[in-house]
This record gives C-alpha cells, sequence and structure tokens, in this order.
DNA sequence: AATTAGTTTATAATAGTTCTAAAGTGAAAA
DNA sequence: TTTTCACTTTAGAACTATTATAAACTAATT
C-alpha cells in the first residue's frame, strides 16, 4: 500500500490524514501481513521506528478512528489488555500464551460439520474459533 | 450438591470452610445450571440472596482460590470485564451482547470438518468456538 | 491571510483489579 | 478447653489500561 493509497483510505473515511495518522497509518497498513497489536505495543513500535512523538491519547484516538473506519478489527484475548488487528476479514486465529502471539486462520481453514443452532429468538452473527496453543 | 460436599471440595484443595467461602460456594455451585458471573454481577446477588457481607477483596480472593483450585474456569469476553464460569469441562459458548449473556455449547455440539494444524514446533493447547447472537 | 472545525497533547479521571497490613478466625497443639 | 499461629477477611491504597478534558495546535476552507 502506496503513501497516496493512504491519504485515499483516511480520506474517504472521513479522517484528516494528519502527520500522526498518516505515520501510523503507514506503520499498520504498508506491509504484506496481518499485524496484531496492542495499543502498548504500537507505542514501543513506533518510538523505535519513527522520529515523531505521539501522545499515548492520540494512539488510543487514532486507533478508535480506524476501528470506526472499518480499517481495524479488535480482538479479544486473555488478559486485560485490548488487542487490534489488521487484518479485518473474517478470520479465526491461534493464540500463542508463550509470548502473547495471535496467529490469523483464514477463515475457510475452518470447516464445520456440526454447529448448534441459535437459541430462540436469536441469530448467528459470527463464528470465531480460538486454537490455543502450547510447546 | 450438598453442605457437605461444599467442605469437602473446599478443604481437597486446601481451601479452609471459611464464612464466607462456603456461602460464595454454595451460592456458586449448588445449582442445577452453569453459571456465568463476573465478580461485580456475583458480588451484587451476593449481596441480594444472603444476609453476610461481603469485602470485594475478599470475592476476589475466593474467585481467585476457587480457579485456582479447578473449581471455576475463566471466559474471555468483549468488554473490560473477567467472566467466570463454574462449567469447568471443555465447552464452548454463544454470547449475547444484547444482555451481555454466555450459554453453554457443551463440545459434543461443534465437530470440525476441517480445521488447521498448529505452526511448527507448536501443538494444539484446546479449541474455543465462540458464537455471537444477534436478534 | 483569516477563520474554523477538527486534532493533538498533557494531564486528570475512571474502572476493574490487585496489593497491603491490620484485625479477625479456624483448627491444631497443649 | 485454652492457647497459639497460620490463614483469612477487610477497608482502603495502589495499580493498570483506558477514556475524558480542555487548552494549544493545525488542516482545510474562505
Ligand atoms: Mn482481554
Ligand atoms: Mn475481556
Ligand atoms: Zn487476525
Ligand atoms: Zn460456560
Amino acid at each position: 500500500m502506496k503513501k497516496i493509497d493512504i491519504l485515499k483510505k483516511l480520506r474517504s473515511s472521513g479522517l484528516r490524514p494528519t502527520k500522526q495518522r498518516v505515520e501510523i497509518a503507514k506503520f499498520l497498513f504498508e506491509r504484506e501481513k496481518t499485524f496484531h497489536f496492542t495499543v502498548e505495543s504500537l507505542d514501543k513500535l513506533l518510538a523505535k521506528k519513527t522520529t515523531s512523538k505521539f501522545a499515548l491519547a492520540t494512539i488510543y484516538n487514532t486507533i478508535h478512528a480506524f476501528k470506526a473506519a472499518g480499517h481495524l478489527s479488535e480482538v479479544e484475548v486473555k488478559g486485560k489488555k485490548t488487542y487490534f488487528d489488521t487484518n479485518i476479514s473474517n478470520h479465526h486465529h491461534f493464540y500463542d500464551s508463550e509470548n502473547s502471539e495471535l496467529i490469523d486462520i483464514e477463515a475457510n481453514e475452518v470447516v464445520f460439520q456440526k454447529l448448534p443452532k441459535a437459541p430462540n429468538g436469536k441469530k448467528i452473527k459470527n463464528v470465531e474459533v480460538f486454537i490455543n496453543l502450547k510447546n
């Protein structure tokens, strides 16, 4: 993803391409593979990889803006920190608790032979599979 | 589960059957169906259903002791509160975000036709399925 | 250039949880 | 029984992740 696309992506989501948003967006989205992170880990990586300074609140604001715009998804992981995911497609995860690492599983890698039907009056919104790993 | 069983359960886990632990254990384990709760919800229910008073720290202590003893499991749910579960068997969940309610799915209700194999050097510890509901 | 609505920032506030250390209690020993 | 002491409860402080606040700044429009 090129710089021009980053700008388009922000603009089309109603987000002004500010210095911080562009830097964060480049860091998050100009990569081949899915990136899973917490705000804390992102903060450290940005400090290491860029010259700009980012208030923590700005990182939170920006991440939430990206999430609201559909550019990021949130993944629920054991522990109190919130994880975000640059893969916004419907997919599943391995979780390696040794190093708190999430690994993507594409949706078509999981097929069900049997699934319960939703309780009365409810419908299934989506199904998430979590595969916990050990060594 | 009778009172004598509660006492046995506590003793066999190295937990002294104090007034608070017995009351909490009776409240949690003397029931037919699985009970999912947060510390906050448990606190409110105990206040309503018992005459004793419980410091929040005692509820946390007790729940963690039960969890460490294998009498409770923890379920990861979106949001910042930790959920606990009286069902300690391997099982799955529906999650109804309308009312933040978890519903058990027994392990045999879910059968996989295809599952990815663990990454190199890793093994699968367990698989958790989360079915999010909508109306 | 002037305006203004949106953004960043430092800092305060909040929420859930864990820690602390003093007072209380259960159960083994005397 | 009474004594003893490790374990437990408790109120409140501390902690951690996150969100709110409001002043200073900036991008885009005029
Ligand atoms: Mn979590
Ligand atoms: Mn959670
Ligand atoms: Zn992912
Ligand atoms: Zn359950």
